[in-house]
DNA sequence: CGTTGATTTGAGTAAGATCAAGTCGGGTGG
DNA sequence: CCACCCGACTTGATCTTACTCAAATCAACG
């Protein structure tokens, strides 16, 4: 499929790229690549070769520590950009994992340098989606550091649903939601055991419904309100 | 002063720029401003038509609850960035606060487009900054998600202590610490009674000397251990 | 000197971790 | 077809880390 009928492209929360730069990217991208769940996709602290785009799929970027704990930095969805930092700075210092099957747009590192050379819209472009994702991290840290576990799971809820709604994946007011309470627990700082039990408190009162791999939102106001949880309103945002 | 002789161009860590575009950059900044400890350099939630560098002091990047609890999401040092969010999401998300009296280099908001238009080097020199700030943000998730209080606090003092020495701030084998108990409490996770008595182990045990408000690494290798704490080796930086 | 902010200390408490079983459902091989 | 296996989820009991509350000390400063 080419660029231009990307399915992405059409959502609201895009932005439109100029006809120009659009063609680009198509003749920059290389490949399409399938990889199954469960998919190093990046190692930690390995360089690499390519950027890639997430067109289908859920991933998720980590770090661990030498004994073993892990930290989920944050979850990737269809329209997010793999590996800048490992372009950038000769090294991701975090590892991405598939998290379902995925496709993913493969781009040559070469073709960065020429984006900033010969497309400032899209290098802007990228630096915006770089700032963005760095944002998503700040309320993450928020939450681990400061909000408390129920607060932080009805955070990380309605974040998700409302990310994975923006990229199209909403169907009859739920989302397939592939993350299993052990991911759940990574990306919060909290033991899994203790992730389920918050989890039936929010189940319980009603506010989110999670079963057979998806998640629909009881109380969307509520649930807002029990994570103390408030969204900037952001531009839309590109798709390179 | 001319940004030609900006001493922290000085600094092995930082990476030459095109004289050039170093003639522009100091053209376009058109504002050299000082501000006392303490001042609200960008409010939560709000936009800004400045995008700054800070050239000397330091400041903090914070997120506040509705209920007043807050998270220092990071520490700035001389040569860091400000207020990218806000120029590339029209608002930004987090506050900034001067923690000591700070200087700051100011440019104006038509500065970003044009920096992307007519000096694609400096764009990806943004870009880098943004990287690089979002994987310190990763490193400090990691540790307030899964690190518990003495690995939280060693791995915070080892990455402020080699980022100060880098930009030139360490002397006599210590460093000026501005921070009180309270912020590195904010920016941990934790309270401050217990940053308290957590400093007090790391002193105990030979680890750091921190008082009359400078930070010395008395064991960096058995400081780095405590924290199980590795940092990423990263390529000099640039300094728009 | 009184005030204010930062640090320190002690006592009691609570949120969440750990440990240990057990359930449930889907897939697999005999 | 059925036994079994494995991963995900659930539940209960106990324990620990770090929080909260409260008060004392200390230094800087007007």
């Amino acid at each position: 499929m080419i660029c231009a009928a990307c399915p992405l492209r059409a959502r609201p929360d895009f932005r439109a790229v100029a006809p120009a730069d659009l063609a680009w990217i198509e003749a920059q991208r290389h490949a399409q690549s399938q990889l199954p769940a469960g998919a190093i996709i990046r190692t930690e602290g390995e360089g690499s070769d390519q950027l890639q785009t997430l067109f289908a799929g859920w991933g998720f970027r980590f770090k661990t520590l030498p004994d073993g704990r892990r930290q989920i930095l944050n979850f990737l969805l269809p329209g997010d950009l793999i590996g800048l930092q490992a372009d950038l700075l000769a090294v991701a210092a975090h590892g991405v994992e598939a998290l379902t099957p995925v496709i993913l747009c493969e781009f040559r590192r070469e073709t960065v340098w020429a984006l900033y050379r010969d497309h400032p819209a899209l290098a802007y472009d990228v630096t915006f989606l770089a700032a963005h994702s760095e944002r998503l991290g700040d309320d993450i840290l928020l939450s681990v550091g400061r909000r408390d576990a129920v607060e932080r799971l009805a955070a990380l809820l309605v974040q998700l649903y409302r990310r994975a709604s923006s990229a199209g994946l909403e169907n009859d007011g739920s989302i397939a939601f592939p993350p299993t309470q052990a991911h759940l627990a990574d990306a919060l700082g909290l033991s899994t055991v203790h992730v389920n039990r918050v989890l039936q408190r929010l189940r319980r009162d009603g506010l989110v419904r999670l079963e057979a791999g998806r998640l629909a939102i009881g109380d969307l106001r509520a649930l807002r309100r029990v994570a103390e949880y408030w969204e900037q309103p952001a531009p839309p945002r590109p798709l390179i």
